[in-house]
DNA sequence: CACTCGTGGCA
DNA sequence: TTGCCAAGAGT
């Protein structure tokens, strides 16, 4: 009990005293607590609250979601990005249920085995439905204690989280890891924010070395991002009797298993005769362009993209590709598309009004 | 290991 | 407008 340190102290401490009502933290049900966590990387909770709740709601254990369609699932994480913790999401639930009989590893390294849990969240269910000692880092550990004992050392580099794993394991109290853990977290989360931190309600901030030194707005150090690509869709927007012509995205690229109106990537912008010369030349003669919309700007993480959405009809004899589907209105809803497209089929087809 | 994977809010 | 960033993981 003594042996706590000041830190852990003063934090948990705060954190006794009142936080955030969430609803994953009413329970200690390892499959909630893991599908928060899954939902929550890199995303806001404002962000992720709703889609908690449906997924909740929708597929109650892990049971119910190992027997679910992977377009079933990514349509539920539709606008959530990062697609592949959905489809991850959806493997790690059935390796749960086939290998592990229903039951969740109750240790940081059978939790690792499962897809899409890396080393925070295997601390983070490890420590809170398991009682664990394991530590965390987060982005809002990193930021801490990268503040509160001035730690300057980049947290994006190997030596980084080194160092700052290697702090939080030594602070981490032997009694009920997963407050600490979530004390830390929410304390990161609410007080010692990124920008314009609320120093007069944090309860380490008398022991603070970046307050002390003046240095809070400089800490945690990162590393700049890389450099941002740009690129250039052009969609084929095909009506035919039986609806709009979509594909299915595959491979390594942005929003694989997503759907799309088929696509042709040009290197530059292209202007009408230009697309329809590429046009030509990736699906044969005879294509009528009507019109076209955009181009639309869209920012992802590594990459701008600029989709414009070309009204194509294509020549009588045209055999279009294998996986070229025409989708009827009413079934256009079940399937997965990124948000641009979302944003598109919504000014096609206009929402029916509201009663 | 550097790079990649979305989206939206904010100053 | 631009850049930063938010409960990371996979490759």
């Amino acid at each position: 009990m003594s042996s706590l340190s000041w830190f852990t102290r003063a934090v948990v401490g705060w954190y006794a005293s009142g936080h955030r009502d969430l609803p994953w933290r009413r329970t200690r049900d390892p499959y909630r607590i893991w599908l928060s966590e899954v939902l929550l990387q890199q995303t806001r909770v404002d962000q992720g609250m709703p889609y908690y709740e449906r997924f909740v709601e929708r597929w109650p254990t892990v049971e119910a979601l190992a027997t679910a369609d992977e377009q079933e699932v990514l349509k539920a994480w539709q606008g959530l990005g990062y697609y592949s913790r959905a489809r991850n999401l959806l493997s790690a639930a059935r390796q749960v249920v086939h290998v592990h009989g229903g039951r969740f590893p109750d240790t940081r390294a059978g939790l690792r085995q499962l897809q899409g849990v890396g080393e925070y969240t295997a601390g983070a269910i490890a420590s809170i439905c398991f009682g664990r000692p394991e530590a965390v880092v987060d982005g809002n550990v990193y930021r801490v204690l990268a503040r509160v004992f001035a730690i300057g050392t980049p947290i994006d580099s190997t030596a980084g989280q080194r160092e700052f794993r290697a702090l939080a394991a030594a602070l981490l109290p032997k009694t009920a890891p997963g407050d600490h853990n979530q004390a830390v977290m929410e304390l990161g989360a609410t007080v010692c924010v990124p920008r314009a931190p609320l120093c007069d309600r944090c309860p380490v901030s008398p022991r603070c070395l970046a307050r002390r030194q003046g240095c809070i707005d400089r800490l945690p150090v990162k590393g700049g991002r890389g450099r941002v690509r740009e690129r250039h869709f052009n969609h084929l927007c095909i009506a035919t009797d039986g609806g709009l012509v979509l594909r299915k995205r595959t491979g390594k690229d942005i929003w694989a298993g997503l759907h799309e109106p088929p696509l042709l990537e040009s290197p530059h912008p292209l202007a009408p005769a230009a697309f329809r010369s590429a046009l030509r030349r990736a699906f044969g003669p005879g294509w009528k362009v009507h019109g076209h919309t955009g181009p639309v700007r869209h920012v992802l993480s590594h990459q701008v993209l600029h989709l414009t959405y070309w009204e194509v009809t294509p020549p009588r004899s045209f055999a279009p590709p294998a996986d070229w589907r025409a989708v009827a209105g009413p079934h256009l809803d079940r399937h997965p598309v990124p948000r641009p497209i979302e944003r598109y089929l919504a000014l096609r087809r206009p929402a029916e009004p509201g009663p």
